[in-house]
DNA sequence: AAAAAAC
């Protein structure tokens, strides 16, 4: 297994030269801890940035930077911390650990005795420890990861997590997580986040955003600096957080890390998705909910039912959020987020994320943020860096031959005596059934996960998959986006999608964490559409690009096509930056935007947004008219 | 055109 990035990317090009997991034994090189330019030769405390976290950590009352000061409306102004709140705190006194608790359920501690320990009772040793799978977060290298951000007075970034006051419950509950140290996105956003800021955020597959949203709504939560009091509305529940996401496997994915995240805290978490019995949800629901983390259809319905409002919401985030911002899903997030009770932007705070993010979804998304920082973190197609990607030309008629050689291939470099996971993405709901039932046939167990299964269906076979008692998974592209697979070895895309940044998702189940992964993607005259950006992806990732494949690539390049992004992959530029003051800037990563870790804010605000006046929430007509 | 997301 490797242990560190170096040896995962050794391990992935050894998968490229055929046996399919890295065997590097050798321990994580003992790299000298980054200090960025602008943390060095300073003392202890921040003084001139805006401090993270310490800001508010005093017994004063504090005001968000984001709650908008000198606001009279209900959602402003705070009260001071010595609320009806402390006369929960139990024992802790008026201090920092007893005003954390924040215990909204009611009762004394109501609830808390009950909560199962998220962790179970496995106790690690230091050996597994060094094994376990969240230790493996090997971001070592990730002093050459690039980094830009825009926007105003962007905090600075931080190294460790012993940096950041995140409250002593929550730092307990990283450590039981065995996270050693932030992952890059992790450094950038969360200190952004504790600073009251608005952020739409690009980061890799597989580098740590859910954490990265839920430690700074959590914190925020446990300071409880939120005076209203949900009225007496026995049967409404009222969180302070809404997450938001596309699938609900990954609400529930998230649902059960931010309850690791939150255990005892006295943060109750909550997940509602649909296809499930909505009773056990509404009773949860009336036991209290501080974070809630749902899909949208049925938050839709529990909001219509009354049973949700949404009027104390400080916290938004989506997951996603160029998934949940496209076409099928906008109608439904702007009924949430705009028709019903939620505080406004620049009253809430509103946190964006995803590993791609079209120009076209930035602009839709700027009507939900305010004032907001653009984070991306990863060198051009970094998302990639860790899988080798592989295309290779078959004949629809001959993908399931082809498929089974694949599979013969790894069952023969199966590790451990267990067969290497594979993810096996097709188009249609139908395809995967076809296609589930003739592996099965041929001796390959295998099972399918798509929408038109029951929600019972398709959680067990994500259980199944996962425990490696069925190594196969055929999936549509419910699975595409943000699952956490351990251990999946192998994606292919049986079918391409139609979208590069589909395509990004998908892969990315592999190579997660800082491990290696190989992705496989059978190409026909069918995919025509994707040659040309799947070669420009794969020549930015540093994967080698099949000759034929250039060669279709160049013939299919008139004009470029919708699939075509200027410059850098992900999407990953604030697209605040492509007005007609900013022409020239040069390539995205090519220098000088780089690592502006708001020490140099002028490095773009001289002309970028027409003199930086965008902040009230307008974009100036320079900006707007470049968007046409 | 497909997939996802409420009952």
């Amino acid at each position: 297994m490797p242990t560190s990035w170096a040896d995962s990317v050794a391990a992935a090009e050894n998968a490229a030269a055929g046996s399919y997991v890295g065997n590097s034994n050798s321990l994580a090189p003992n790299r000298s801890t980054y200090v960025p330019p602008h943390l060095r030769n300073r003392p202890g405390s921040a003084e001139a940035a805006p401090p993270p976290a310490t800001a508010n950590s005093g017994s004063t009352s504090a005001v968000p930077v984001g709650g908008g000061g000198g606001n009279t409306n209900r959602w402003a102004a705070p009260a001071p911390r010595n609320d009806f709140r402390s006369g929960y705190s139990g024992g802790g006194g008026g201090g920092r650990g007893g005003g954390g608790w924040n215990n909204r359920s009611g009762g004394w501690d109501r609830g808390r005795d009950r909560e199962v320990n998220p962790f179970g009772e496995e106790d690690v040793t230091e050996q597994e420890f060094v094994e376990q799978e969240n230790t493996g977060i090997n971001f070592d290298a990730y002093e050459d990861i690039p980094v830009e951000t825009s926007g105003d007075n962007v905090p600075p970034p931080v190294n460790t997590f012993a940096e950041i006051d995140l409250g002593d419950a929550l730092n307990l509950n990283i450590r039981r997580c065995k996270y050693v140290k932030p992952t890059p996105v992790q450094r950038h956003a969360i200190p952004i986040s504790l600073g009251g800021r608005d952020l739409m955020a690009c980061a890799q597959t597989g580098s740590g955003k859910t954490a990265a949203f839920c430690f700074p709504i959590i914190s925020g939560i446990m300071r409880g600096q939120f005076g209203q009091r949900a009225p007496r509305m026995p049967r409404t529940a009222c969180p302070l957080a809404l997450i938001l996401s596309p699938t609900r496997e990954l609400s529930c994915q998230i649902h059960e890390e931010a309850r690791k995240f939150a255990y005892q805290t006295g943060v109750k978490v909550v997940v509602a998705y649909g296809g499930a019995p909505i009773n056990q949800q509404l009773r949860e629901l009336e036991r209290g909910v501080d974070i809630l983390v749902a899909t949208p259809g049925r938050l839709v319905d529990l909001l219509e039912r009354a049973r949700v409002s949404l009027q104390f919401i400080r916290y938004l985030a989506l997951d996603e959020a160029d998934r949940m911002l496209d076409m099928g899903f906008e109608p439904q997030i702007r009924k949430i987020v705009q028709q019903m009770d939620m505080p406004p932007p620049g009253v809430r705070q509103t946190m964006l994320f995803s590993a791609t993010f079209p120009k076209e979804i930035q602009r839709l998304a700027s009507d939900f943020l305010s004032n907001y920082i653009f984070l991306a973190v990863g060198r051009v197609g970094s998302s990639t860096d860790l899988i080798v990607q592989r295309v290779e030309y078959v004949q629809e008629s001959d993908k399931r031959s082809h498929l089974m050689d694949l599979l013969h291939a790894q069952r023969a470099n199966g590790t451990h005596g267990k067969q290497a996971l594979t993810l096996v993405f097709v188009e249609t709901k139908k395809g995967a059934d076809s296609l589930e039932y003739w592996l099965c046939m041929n001796g390959f167990p295998a099972t399918t996960i798509h929408g038109d299964r029951t929600q019972q269906e398709r959680e067990q076979a994500l259980r199944s998959f996962k425990s490696g008692n069925t190594p196969i998974l055929v999936a549509t592209d419910v699975a595409a986006r943000g699952l956490d697979i351990p251990h999946v070895a192998h994606v292919v895309n049986f079918d391409l999608p139609n979208d590069i940044d589909d395509y990004v998702h998908r892969i990315g189940r592999t190579g997660r964490a800082g491990k290696s992964g190989l992705a496989t993607a059978f190409f026909n005259d069918n995919n025509s559409s994707m040659a040309r950006p799947l070669s420009d992806l794969m020549q930015e990732a540093n994967q080698e690009v099949p000759a034929w494949l250039a060669r279709y690539a160049a013939r299919a390049s008139y004009g470029g096509g919708k699939n075509r992004r200027g410059g850098g992959r992900f999407g990953g530029r604030d697209f605040r930056r492509d007005s007609n003051f900013n022409r020239g800037g040069g390539d995205y990563y090519g220098g000088n935007n780089m690592n502006n870790y708001g020490g140099a804010p002028g490095g773009y605000s001289g002309g970028g947004y027409g003199g930086g006046g965008y902040g009230g929430g307008g974009y100036g007509p320079g900006v707007a008219s470049a968007w046409d």
